[in-house]
DNA sequence: ATTTGTGCAAATCGTTTGCATCTGA
DNA sequence: TCAGATGCAAACGATTTGCACAAAT
C-alpha cells in the first residue's frame, strides 16, 4: 500500500496503472505492463522482452518493445540501469536501489536495502545539484 | 614519485611506458599515448580521441584507435568507464575513484578522493567475490 | 472522426573485423 | 626477415525512425 516512490500502484490493475501514467491501455503495452510487472523485481532488455511476448504468443514488434519501454521509463514505471555493457537494461524496481553486476553472465540484481551505505557523499559543484547515485558493484566467480 | 595503483610510471618516457607495457611503441600508439596522458586525468571517447589526433597532424584510423584504446586498458594504462550512455569512454585515471557524470552535457570529471565513502558494503553471494565498486553521482543543473 | 499506437523495413550509430599492406625490431 | 600494426571498407548489433495501416476514444 506504499506510495513511496515507485512502486505506486498497490494493487491496481494493469489496465489502471497504464491509465494513469496516462497511457492508452493498448493490446501490447497491456501485455507488456503484465510480462513486467508479474514477477516481481525484473532486470530486462528488449530483446528478452521481445521474445518472452512471442512466446507468450502476443505478437508485438522489437520496434513496439523499444517503444513501450522509453515510455514507460518516462511514466516513471520503469527505471533505465546504467551498464557498460551495449545493451541496455530496465529496472521494474523504480525506488532508490543499488545493482550487482556478474561480470561472467551479464547478469544483474539488486542489492538488498540498506546492505549499502553511503557516507559522506560529495558536494556537488557550483550550480549542480545530484539527480541519482548509481552503485554498482561488480562480480566475478571465485576462481578454485 | 607515487608507485600505488595506476599512474604507475612516474616520470617515464612515453617510449619507456608502452615498452614496460609489453607495446610496441609506434608512431601512433606513441602520438595516442602523448594524448591521453599529457594533461592529467581524461574521460575520453574514441571518437573524441580520433579527432584529436587528427587535429594534431597525427593521422590514425579510428579503427586504431580503438584497437589502441583497448590494448591501453589490457595493459592497465586505461580504465573502461561504466556508462549508460551509448558511448564508451576511458579513463586515464586507474586508480579506484569514483565518477560525477553532467547528464545534460555527457561530461564526466572525477570525485575526489575520500569524498565519498561506502559504508557496510554488502556480502556477495556464495562463490562470488567483489571485483570492483563503481558509484556515478548523476548531476543536473538546478534549475532557476 | 480523430488521435494515438503499431509494424515493418530502412536508416543510424558506435564499434568490430577481414584482409592487404606497411613498419619496427 | 617477419611478427606485429595499421588502414580501409565492409560487417555488425543494438537502437531509432519514417511512414502506411490499424486500433482506441
Amino acid at each position: 500500500m506504499t506510495d513511496k516512490h515507485g512502486h505506486e500502484a498497490p494493487r491496481m490493475s494493469t489496465r489502471a496503472r497504464l491509465r494513469a501514467a496516462g497511457l492508452r491501455p493498448t493490446r501490447q503495452r497491456m501485455a507488456l505492463a503484465d510480462l513486467l510487472f508479474a514477477n516481481g523485481d525484473r532486470h530486462i532488455s528488449a530483446e528478452i522482452l521481445h521474445n518472452e511476448a512471442v512466446s507468450a504468443s502476443v505478437p508485438v514488434s522489437l520496434a513496439t518493445v523499444y517503444n513501450t519501454l522509453h515510455q514507460f521509463t518516462r511514466a516513471g514505471l520503469l527505471r533505465e540501469v546504467a551498464l557498460d555493457g551495449t545493451k541496455t537494461y530496465f529496472d521494474t524496481n523504480t525506488t532508490n536501489h543499488h545493482h550487482f553486476f556478474l561480470e561472467d553472465d551479464n547478469l544483474m540484481f539488486d542489492v538488498p536495502e540498506d546492505a549499502l551505505r553511503l557516507d559522506r557523499l560529495p558536494e556537488p559543484p557550483e550550480g549542480m545539484e545530484i539527480s541519482r547515485v548509481d552503485v554498482v558493484i561488480r562480480l566475478r566467480r571465485v576462481r578454485s
